[in-house]
DNA sequence: TTTAGCACTCAAAGAGAAAGACTGCTAAAA
DNA sequence: TTTTAGCAGTCTTTCTCTTTGAGTGCTAAA
């Protein structure tokens, strides 16, 4: 489709703009090693990518800012993936070997990591509870009315939810509960939870059959409750000129705030392991101005790692950075 | 120190000043009812309200705007605290009769609702647990590695850890585990999890010594760490007219952004039920354009509620409103 | 196919000029 | 003695006009 030159220069203009924030110029692209060509013949290779739409105009007489059809290409056959120094892989082995006793503990530090190294805002989501498989549960009797289950899945995640009740609870009843809870949900996914209890469960134990209502009832709340939202670096994206604009400030503030929607973001898209969003491709009126890169830990007991950037974002340095901590994490012992 | 006339007229200013976040002028006030006098007699009012401190100008010929000590005056004695309609008292109650299973639980409701009714950002910090007394302290196995130890304070508030092992523990060894921290910190304050054992415990429990050490210190992580920061109603400042300064705008994001500041603010003051911070009165270059209104809650188990605003915040609508709330926590049954 | 050169376009920055919202002050009125 | 009308003076805001400079597109020559 594109000839090698035009490949160049396109990315030559990206990298440019990343840097920049302004819109390049063929000077300031003829200039480049590499592509020793007089403005006036890059002038005409510029036009030309105008006219397939990879590069746009924010005037008549203006340099040239890549569209997000540009943006696109770059992502997907012009990006070199080994942008990151050496600095960097220390700074990231380091943090990322602090000593955690939840898994979920990790997901915070790799935020945070890739924040600081990026530059950029993150936010992250801890992993879905309904597919794991339930390990154990236990309940524990606080005081005389409050009971505290406790379960531990198969990728040693552990969730705990406190249940009230009316009445006082007794030592046996719990026993009953452990039996009953451990016989029917070991082994099984966490939302087996509502598979019909047999019926000779409430003839045979009358006395606990709406304690185990209850208890099934906020089970349930555990597994549909709002995963825990992580988010590192939002002062950072207020150092960009893009955030000047008090219009794309609020539109950021927005998709910041509106904590559902971010969920959705990094959690319904059929995304792999790394997948990049760039502004308008994800259909929000709030994200037009923005990309996004999403990282999958799902499976491994990590949930999910969004960066929100502007659509000049370094894409490159910020996908070598989340390569390199997916690797880390793969090879686990973490 | 000032006379009634001057107070009503400086109330006058505030309010409108809060309304408009315009430089108030000597016309817009002799027009408001209760004030029937002409401009220039509001004029010269005025001009002796800013000679002593109360009203400072723009520019030469600008209107009047409140000064810091004016804004402290209106808060300390012109202030009217009934400013809170019918409809904001059914929303209110309604939000707060939500049915929690954690006291914690209702900070979070509290926080939004301050945020919706009042249209400022609201952040909150859940309760300090050093000095809560420990009601009953339980440990529970999940698989044969991980401990998790439950901790139940007089104020009905849990705290939950979770303890990794390079060996593998055994249930006789939580039994005397069990044993000794409920000897030793049954209805004692958190933080005497630090007074030392006895020295026999080290000699007849040798075999868990290791064990006991490795539970205590991880006991002291939870007394310290960051306590639970709830945050609502972002966005909702950045409609204020303030924060279209960018610099305004970047204060704002660095207060929220440096969690440890905002624990600090809400903490480590000396302040009553409900407590204003006028502008710099906090000393934090960061806060110099806002002011915050906190609300204590310790002692119910509640954390500290504040809510930062523009330095022309809504200071009666704000103080009303968290009064009200305030009453509703004390009254209890919540 | 590439490039030099030049006309043309447009944004950004600055310089006046005009309008309008205030104040402060003075002198008269209450 | 207190209040008020009236007016000059100040400063911001807004508008228009001009200048500057960074770009492009196109043509004709290399």
């Amino acid at each position: 489709m594109l000839d090698d030159r035009k490949k160049r220069i396109l990315q030559a203009i990206v990298d440019e703009y990343v840097n920049t924030a302004e819109p390049v110029s063929s000077g300031s692209i003829s200039k480049k090693k590499g592509l020793d060509f007089s403005s006036a013949t890059i002038r005409n290779e510029m036009s030309e990518l105008e006219k397939s739409g990879y590069l746009e105009k924010t005037h008549t007489s203006s340099g040239r800012v890549p569209s997000a059809k540009g943006y696109r290409m770059y992502v997907d056959e012009l990006l070199k993936e080994d942008n990151i120094s050496l600095d960097e892989i220390k700074f990231i082995k380091e943090k990322l070997q602090t000593k955690v006793n939840q898994i979920e503990d990790l997901m915070k530090i790799a935020t945070n990591t890739l924040s600081e190294v990026t530059h950029y805002t993150t936010v992250a989501i801890g992993p879905k509870v309904t597919k794991q498989i339930i390990q154990e549960i236990k309940f524990v009797l606080l005081g005389n009315r409050m009971l505290m289950a406790v379960i531990l899945t198969n990728t040693g995640m552990v969730r705990e939810t406190i249940i009230n009740f009316e009445e006082d609870i007794y030592e046996d009843q719990i026993q009953t509960i452990n039996v009953l809870f451990n016989s029917k949900l070991k082994g099984k996914p966490f939302d087996s939870i509502n598979e019909p209890l047999e019926d000779f469960i409430f003839t045979e134990m009358e006395s606990s059959a709406n304690m185990i209502k209850t208890i099934i009832e906020q089970l349930n709340k555990v597994i549909y409750e709002e995963s825990k939202l992580y988010l590192e670096g939002t002062n950072k994206s207020f150092e960009l000129p893009e955030l000047e604009k008090a219009e794309t400030a609020k539109n950021f503030i927005n998709i910041l705030e509106n904590k559902a929607e971010v969920v959705d973001l990094l959690d319904n898209e059929i995304s792999k392991d790394i997948s990049v969003y760039i502004g308008d491709e994800l259909d929000d009126e709030n994200l037009k101005d923005f990309s996004i890169i999403t990282l999958k830990g799902e499976g491994k007991g990590m949930g999910t790692i969004g960066i929100i950037g502007p659509k000049r974002m370094n894409y490159s340095k910020v996908i070598s950075v989340m390569r390199y901590i997916q690797k880390l994490i793969d090879e686990g012992g973490l």
